[in-house]
RNA sequence: CGCGGGGUAGAGCAGAGGCAGCUCGUCAGGCUCAUAACCUGAAGGUCGCACGUUCGAGUCGUGCCCCCGCAACCA
């Protein structure tokens, strides 16, 4: 068992704001940060996510606002962070590629395996675009003409780059995923992964000759380095920036990227690839999520449907936005989400437990019984609590969160089957069952308020705190509909 | 022959060889401590279609149908 756990996010590319889809991602991370922080220690727990800042694409969109780019990463990194912090994300570390020290790392990794000669000088060439700053094939173009601008012709066009020899290691991924079968978390993801690289792997170019707002190649400064072995380095150079001494000794490779099934490749091919050419170890784990549509339709701005998280959490919480999107579907697995899904999801926690808390401080209050005594709990309903709990446990540590949040819901399930046989309430029942039966319930009610915690932060808080305070609270009011 | 994901009760989702399950909704009861909450029971499915393997198939094999990604804003 490890002492340590490191997560990540990826770093997203800010050409937007962070909308509901991102904040999946993230939530996941967070869920799995603060369920180590409550195991392991925050000292012994490291949650970093941050922004990719360089390429052709910010350069455009800088320049079509009339910003340098790096105003305009300024000014987005600064959004997300915003946003992050409006949805209670605790994240350690804000990581942003334009850090010169995220840049000289990014140098060094790419010479090392310049030096090993896993790097080789090549070129690329194809139907250049100089509006896009794009290559495209043959079948992309429109008429003949760009497909983003259908007045120009793109040119062929071929340009010196660098490749980085992925070729060379498939013997070394196909060892690494027979060996360690949960390198790439769910399985199905894991097996899609062993597919691809059976299937063959190809070298694929690593720095652009005519991208100016990049990192510059250290073997050839008229290159910048091209988008993977910039943005993928960050989850090792932010553990050896100075003001986390310590660190990569500490949380590498003690590492757990949480990723979309879309860039599955560059975090369970390339990245470990990368890695072993310049003498690291491998990450532990590539969780991979799906991707969910709201209302049948894809995120976008097309849709007019890229939410945002905070807009949502402004009116049902923070937690309830986390807990609704995780309790909805596997992680690994699509799924389609909506409003209505949310208010389910609600109100099954205010039924549950809010009004399980509600029912047991009430009536411990009512009979004034000693609760949250853990030493007079019965024997078997504590062993039938830790028998759950222990479920709970195996879930959320290989990272099953739809199933770790189900077991705690076998367990209000319990409790209110068990409150109802019990009858604290009657009058003719003997004070000391009535005691026992809401000492019971109380423990109970302790350990739900532990295991929801990583999911639901906020509401863990004041349902633990009301607890021992004996003071009774709605945990999540009734929402009243806006008149239409 | 492009690749992949998916098609299980009205809705949303689990299950991956051995009597079809969960949440919500519906119907009927109960309870009254509690957030009109909670508990019990019922109705509701030929598990996309067909063929095959098997004592036995949502679950394995083959063929087919349908939906969704793989181009863009976008995780």
């Amino acid at each position: 068992m490890n002492k340590n756990f490191y997560v990540t996010t990826p770093i997203f590319y800010p050409t937007g704001v962070p909308h509901i889809g991102t904040a999946y991602n993230v939530f996941i991370a967070d869920t799995l940060a603060r369920y180590y922080r409550q195991k392991l220690g925050k000292e012994n727990t490291f949650f970093l996510t941050g922004t990719d800042e360089h390429g052709a694409n910010i350069a455009k969109a800088a320049e079509a606002q009339g910003k340098t780019p790096q105003e305009y990463v300024d000014e987005y990194a600064a959004k997300y962070q915003e946003v992050w912090q409006g949805v209670n994300l605790s994240h350690d570390y804000f990581i942003r590629t334009t850090d010169p020290r995220h840049e000289k790392f990014a140098q060094e990794l790419i010479q090392k395996s310049f030096d090993n000669g896993d790097i080789y000088e090549g070129s690329y060439e194809g139907l250049y675009c100089e509006s896009c700053e794009a290559y495209y094939t043959e079948a992309d173009l429109v008429d003949g003409k760009c497909p983003n601008h259908p007045t120009k012709t793109p040119v062929f066009t071929k340009e010196k780059n660098y490749y980085f020899k992925l070729s060379k290691y498939q013997d070394f991924l196909l060892n690494l995923y027979a060996e360690r079968p949960d390198f790439v978390q769910p399985a199905k993801w894991a097996a899609y992964v062993r597919g691809l690289v059976e299937a063959g792997l190809q070298d694929i170019p690593v720095t652009r000759a005519n991208v100016k707002w990049g990192v510059p190649v250290p073997f050839d400064p008229e290159q910048t380095i091209y988008v993977w072995y910039d943005a993928l380095p960050n989850y090792l150079s932010t553990l050896t920036f100075p003001e986390f001494q310590g660190y990569e000794e500490k949380f590498w490779p003690v590492a757990n990227h949480v990723v979309g099934k879309d860039i599955i490749k560059f975090h369970a091919i390339l990245w470990p690839a990368m890695l072993k050419s310049a003498g690291y170890e491998v990450p532990q784990h590539v969780l991979v999520h799906g991707f969910f549509t709201i209302n049948g339709q894809k995120i976008g701005k097309s849709n007019n449907n890229a939410i945002d998280p905070r807009d949502l959490a402004a009116k049902y919480g923070n937690d309830v936005v986390r807990y609704a999107l995780l309790s909805e579907f596997q992680v690994g697995n699509d799924g389609d989400f909506n409003i209505d899904r949310l208010k389910v999801k609600y109100e099954e926690l205010a039924n549950s437990w809010g009004n399980l808390l509600a029912r047991v401080v009430h009536l411990a209050n009512n009979k004034e019984v000693e609760i949250s005594n853990t030493a007079n709990v019965e024997p078997e309903f504590l062993t039938k609590l830790e028998d759950l709990a222990a479920k709970y446990t195996q879930h959320i540590e290989v990272k099953e969160l739809f199933e770790a949040l189900q077991t705690v819901g076998q367990i209000t399930e319990w409790a209110n089957k068990y409150i109802d046989e019990q009858k604290p309430w009657e009058k003719d029942k003997s004070p000391e069952d009535v005691a026992l039966a809401l000492n019971n319930l109380s423990v109970l009610l302790a350990k739900v308020n532990e295991l929801y915690a990583p999911f639901l932060p906020e509401s863990a808080a004041k349902a633990t705190e009301a607890l021992q305070k004996r003071e009774k609270i709605i945990l999540f009011p009734k929402i009243e509909d806006e008149a239409k």
